[in-house]
DNA sequence: ACTAAACTGTGTAGCACATATACGGTTCAT
DNA sequence: ATGAACCGTATATGTGCTACACAGTTTAGT
């Protein structure tokens, strides 16, 4: 489906829905109201259709997320234009996707699933693996690495991203409520543990420019060694 | 909640359920059908009880889920017995949450949470904390590498560990799935991504014994590069 | 031109789930 | 003993996904 395989059919009426325009109604609302702003009924009413409507573009929920993550992904940024070597294009690589990140926080939720790429996760895939087999990274080191650096930067953006609509969700917590509730818990019980409570007061949980850097410095140092090393 | 700070009122019935209970029957529930094995209505019905008793004793789901997950987690190794410096402490300590993870892979759901950090929870970052304080680590950056490392093992463990009851929640996949998702896709546009073709022919996305060793290795490896550097 | 097949969106209904509210019964402090 | 605090229950509401049967529309093949 993702991947529009199957030609369109040529009997029956035409369709009034367009999987451009699902996925285009799925990320407003998600944009909006958090990944759980995607639902049936308030996509159909945003296309104007019933909600059992989109169940003939789409096999069902699922798939349509996936549909509206791959779109929101868009293309990959183009890394021969940047020059330096490995390093800075794989480094821009990490923050294209997290400015996705930041724009479409819900992507977020998206990413912590096992999904099937569509075309355009794929050729992210693929533009950061270029950047990586520069580097003299090839085969199962390569794609682990690329895997690495995504992971890290969605735990940091957990952290650190405001996501709008979240906090709306019963239960669910703000980056700011987060970092005030550790920081109360520590405060109360510094002698259970105070490694961290003397880490808190010297400024961990405390919001900072650039939260990507420190871990996206720490994964490419490790990387860098191991081709500096040629383990591979 | 969490941290049990109310004490037990001597007014009324005494209670037929025990957060204990309620957490344990919430793990049954969770290691036999996933996280969305965890409902309010069965974990009652596993404890004898109609679902809205449960109000009387969490707030709501998340909080319910909160506590099973802080149960489930334990308490942490102790490091002290482990010799050889930092690395190999930490390292343990990543193969504490590793194991967690494998027989419990709803757990892997609740990490990507924000969430409040319950006692136990909070005793394994101590616990993480300590070792790599010794490694020279304090403030920011410490609390920030002990983030990379949870996050890291979590992303591995996504791929690599086989979830019952995923699959079983509709558009959810095994890991196998995915896997095989993959190398078709790849293998019908090989052309548009040669890299990832590359890749995967010599071996990427094949299973291996040691999931987590290549990012522990690479996390711990950028890790030490800072401790070695006197960044901190 | 006619028919049948393929396809479209719709209406209805079923089921699971979280939880608000009001209630009757129980225990202890006063 | 009496009232406050607390327990578990019963009922009901709202939301959500989706199975199923249906009626209308377009075109390929005759």
């Amino acid at each position: 489906m993702l991947w529009q395989t199957t030609p369109p059919s040529t009997r029956g009426p035409k369709a009034a829905l367009t999987l451009d325009r699902l996925a285009s109604a799925a990320i407003t609302l998600a944009d909006a109201h958090g990944l759980a702003g995607i639902s049936m009924s308030r996509v159909a009413e945003r296309v104007g259709v019933t909600p059992m409507a989109l169940y003939r573009h789409v096999p069902g929920k699922t798939e349509l997320v996936d549909l509206a993550f791959d779109t929101v992904m868009g293309a990959p940024p183009d890394l021969d234009a940047i020059s330096g070597g490995w390093r800075p294009r794989i480094e821009r690589w990490a923050r294209g996707l997290w400015m996705i990140a930041t724009e479409h926080p819900w992507t977020l939720d998206v990413l912590t699933r096992l999904r099937l790429f569509g075309p355009n996760e794929l050729a992210w895939m693929e533009c950061g693996a270029r950047a990586l087999a520069e580097g003299g990274l090839s085969g199962a080191p390569l794609v682990d690495a690329l895997m690495l650096i995504v992971g890290q930067m969605r735990t940091v953006a957990q952290y650190a991203i405001v996501a709008p609509g979240a906090g709306a969700t019963k239960g669910a917590l703000t980056s700011k409520q987060w970092t005030a509730g550790i920081s109360a818990v520590l405060d109360e019980h510094a002698a259970l543990f105070p490694t961290l409570a003397v880490a808190t007061a010297s400024g961990a949980f405390a919001p900072v420019d650039d939260p990507l850097a420190f871990g996206l410095d720490t994964v490419l140092g490790g990387i860098e060694l191991l081709v500096g090393k040629r383990v591979v």
